[in-house]
DNA sequence: TTGAAAGCGCTAACAC
DNA sequence: GTGTTAGCGCTTTCAA
């Protein structure tokens, strides 16, 4: 109800004039700082519920000299992968008082400096970014205005946690190619710096191979646009017998792909995707993937990021995570 | 490299000095404020540029009268519920430059004040909350502390955007008894205020067919819940024929406990889901659900939250959407 | 254990 | 079109 709300939130002032002391103990008993006795800090509790007095955390920010807050940068909500990385990530700083504060790409399809630049502008003291799209300039030139923690990419000279990617991509096409899969297609996501790993590595592992390489990038990272690129993958007269998606959204999509047009998993196709999330396990979808301990990559990324907020000097860290290829009933031998 | 960032970031004043002009043309000029040359504007961010500044908008917030922040409160971000909800807001605020905040809550079971309060001390204008499961007092004295919308769940005397819970339910329980189902259990999450709707639904509407309800409360709503729960019902001697979940998560778990019991879904267990999730459309998972259209209910949410800021003292609005049950094929008549 | 006072970086009257 | 000025609510020396 409006009606019944003060006009004007109760402030620090309002308490200590309520209880008769200044200002400064207020603040200090709501930082739990030492220096309070219990009876005034009784008192000005009682007081402030009195009152509805709420901290207000922005005055407080501003006027703190030390920037503590941690901004964490997602890019795509729908991901489970993301949703993981805030869940390590909060592990990490359970024990640390430091706020998060959460910023979501609003464009699937690539850089998104909007949604990082607005952290910025709330002044955190260091950004955990899953994942940046941007050009490797545009990743220094953030970094250069507020410590950068750049997860599931590596970037040189800034801190960065991920999983190798490389020996993912391999892993997954070597177990194509033990199955006897010869035709095996790529379905990458938009070509971005830092995000052409697993498709260089696919690359790599099929001319070892003696076969040839066929990459499809889709418009984004959906399920919805990983239908449409397999759709015309699957619709070529030599279709490939194997595709190995970028992620489990664009499998997922092909997947659906692949069953509209009548062909059956693994029969027809085998499928692998990337990031072992909680469906591709389901009964049913039994989506051979590679998972990249996403929460694993959060925990270490929120670890860090205290370091380095404690450490501004400290020198890059570069922790790289091996992924673990997880074999389920999408692949089989070719037909 | 943390070496070559300037110890101080640059202010509105290092600009204007910078320049030479006053601050108050730089704050305009940043503002997109009209008042100001076009050759100063030009002035002004080529000198901003150069010096790296970015707006502080911690200090624009506190010195701003006017609160226009709007803060979203998500309860579980692995449910996609959540992620349309978000999109819908977002669709809303598009066209307005209200900040948007997020709090996403950590606990899964139950009431999260601290995610919400943590909103109220960001100083947002209003809070848009999806889901609240506090008791109904804590919610109005949220709601006495900043205007609150809640989203999915109506609240008297509280801006409220929902769905239909009680027709969606409805619609479930007589799709099985049409199918001829007469053991139809509910697996609903825990009991909380304003979360009961769909079972009360459920109960109502097998009584009225002369049948006994069976509802067993998870322990949250999470797919491993789920799971958990159905093990227990399924284990049953008299086990149902039936199961209608509070939500997709629920369902979804409860269709892996039934495969594990090696159970086969429609033949041996009908199974209904609340959401209508993307997983609940794949092939292969095929999961009966009731969608609640999350998208528009954050949309519109959005809209009411612009309003209230417009206007604090309109009456609350109550904007109730009617769901729609999407029948697949997990559901069919018993054998 | 307590208080006074000087900002934090910005906005928004208001005056020129 | 441009500058002056008084805060916004809090933290944090420094003194008492």
């Amino acid at each position: 109800m409006a009606s019944d709300r003060p006009p004007r939130p109760a402030t620090q002032s309002d308490v200590a004039r309520e209880v008769g002391v200044s200002r400064t103990l207020v603040s200090f008993a709501f930082r739990g700082a030492p220096g309070v006795s219990d009876e005034t800090k009784q008192a000005i509790f009682a007081a402030a519920k009195r009152l509805g007095y709420r901290p207000n955390a922005v005055a407080a920010d501003l006027a703190r000299k030390h920037r503590s807050a941690v901004g964490l940068y997602l890019l795509d909500i729908r991901n489970e992968i993301y949703a993981d990385i805030l869940s390590g990530v909060r592990t990490a700083l359970s024990q640390e008082p430091n706020r998060l504060i959460l910023s979501v790409s609003r464009s699937v399809d690539g850089e998104d400096r909007g949604a990082v630049e607005s952290l910025i502008e709330a002044r955190v003291g260091i950004i955990i970014a899953a994942t940046l799209l941007d050009p490797d300039e545009a990743v220094h030139e953030m970094a250069a205005s507020v410590p950068l923690v750049s997860v599931t990419r590596p970037v040189a000279g800034v801190d960065s946690v991920y999983s190798d990617d490389s020996f993912g991509a391999r892993a997954a096409v070597e177990h194509l190619l033990t199955l006897g899969h010869t035709r095996i297609a790529h379905l990458a996501g938009p070509a971005h710096d830092g995000h052409v790993v697993r498709r260089r590595s696919y690359e790599q592992a099929m001319r070892r191979a003696g076969l040839v390489p066929q990459t499809l990038c889709a418009d984004d990272f959906t399920q919805e646009s990983g239908h449409r690129a397999a759709a015309r993958l699957l619709g070529q007269a030599d279709r490939p017998t194997a595709i190995f998606c970028h992620n489990d959204q664009l499998a997922l999509g092909t997947r659906e792909a692949a069953y509209a047009m009548g062909l059956s998993i693994p029969r027809d196709l085998s499928l692998i995707g990337y990031d072992n999330s909680r469906t591709a396990g389901l009964h049913g979808i039994d989506l051979t993937s590679v998972d990249l301990h996403a929460a694993r990559l959060g925990e270490a990324a929120g670890q860090i990021a205290l370091e380095r907020l404690r450490n501004p000097e400290a020198p890059a860290a570069d922790r790289r995570f091996t992924p673990r290829l997880v074999v389920r009933s999408s692949t089989a031998r070719p037909a």
